[in-house]
DNA sequence: AAAATAGTTGACTGATTAGTCTATATCGTT
DNA sequence: AACGATATAGACTAATCAGTCAACTATTTT
């Protein structure tokens, strides 16, 4: 039941936000009653920093598989961009709307009244930008990419997609995300384009 | 008393959220009662449209003139960066913490919800990317950059700075926009580097 | 000055909010 | 079967929410 409530509440507050998600619908959606909610969680603050980390498990091997230093360093932000992208449309499908990034939403919804979801937030953040950060310090040191600071051009890079999976949700539009593989290149300084055409 | 309606709405949603606004928190801080409220503003879906136009009116001559054809195009973006770093900076010593931007924040929380917000952030949106396609398309005459599709490279620029605004705000913590004008010289594809060190 | 228009007031409604509380189940242990 | 622990149930509260409304005042227009 405690699954129950940290799913029905990232669904709820995923597609549409912290606020206009109420206790009685997370329990509602859940099958939960207001007694179990309480029993399991001391506040609905306390529940959202719940639901983002068992997000963050749920997606924790996904990205350790994407990640795999057995894959080429460049391939793997394109293997992953892929799949944020192809995730996303599915959610479009039955929701009708981009949804971007929780931890985007729900973190800049939150951050200046909240600090425990800030906090957790933040947590989840720099987790996922380690991610980031050992491809592009294996980029480097293959010399495809010149990246003296590459925790710095780590948060640079997730900053710039968050951005994009931002205006994709307030645009609810995906084609701009479509286009952020080439913009990585760039933020990335990819020395070698393999230019296809034009 | 409506311009100070639409200065109180925004006031508070940018300092803590469209959903924790509540009017009456609106009319007690811009003096006004229920009553004038309702008379101007037909709900408060409503008054947050006007408020971000009418934020959008107070900052158009300013950025008219940071963007002045008269400046080099790719210094444009300099002022620019530097002028919101400035400002981010100044509201921070008076409610504490780094706001990042209004469009953004008020935007993604409401954009599955509310239709006539969700619009008005676009269309504000639009107008601000015209500052940076047509510098950049004057950057790319004066071959300081490469750039064939002008509004594609202005929309990633943008999207890239907002998710760098958003991360500000989230981690409340201006460090990160500090470094943002190389990133975006690395995004624009600036040719002729001009290194100072290391 | 009369009439019309524009703006203001604040009490009020009905719905919804997060969170509390007591009673009651269901469970594994002994 | 009896017991403590874990979990569920749902009525309840007090506060807050967006929005309504009829009465009132100020300002213009005629």
């Amino acid at each position: 039941m405690k699954k129950r409530l940290t799913d029905a509440a990232l669904d709820l507050m995923w597609e549409n936000s912290y606020g206009t998600t109420s206790v009685d619908a997370i329990c509602e959606r859940s099958g939960a009653k207001k007694g179990s909610f309480y029993y399991f969680f001391k506040s609905k603050s306390e529940l959202t920093a719940a639901a983002l980390e068992a997000e963050w498990n749920k997606n924790k091997a996904n990205m350790d598989a994407l990640f795999s230093p057995t894959v080429p360093p460049l391939e793997r932000f394109d293997r992953y961009f892929d799949y944020v992208h192809d995730r996303l449309a599915e959610l479009q499908e039955t929701c009708g709307s981009i949804l971007g990034c929780p931890l985007l939403s729900i973190g800049s919804e939150v951050s200046t009244q909240d600090q425990g979801v800030r906090a957790t937030v933040d947590r989840i953040w720099d987790r996922k930008i380690k991610y980031f950060e050992s491809a592009i310090r294996d980029a480097h040191a293959q010399g495809l990419i010149e990246a003296p600071d590459p925790e710095a051009k780590a948060r640079a890079l997730f900053a710039c997609y968050h951005g994009t999976l931002a205006q994709a949700r307030i645009q609810n539009d995906l084609s701009l995300l479509r286009d952020f593989k080439r913009v990585a290149m760039d933020v990335l300084g990819v020395k070698q384009v393999q230019a296809t055409s034009s």
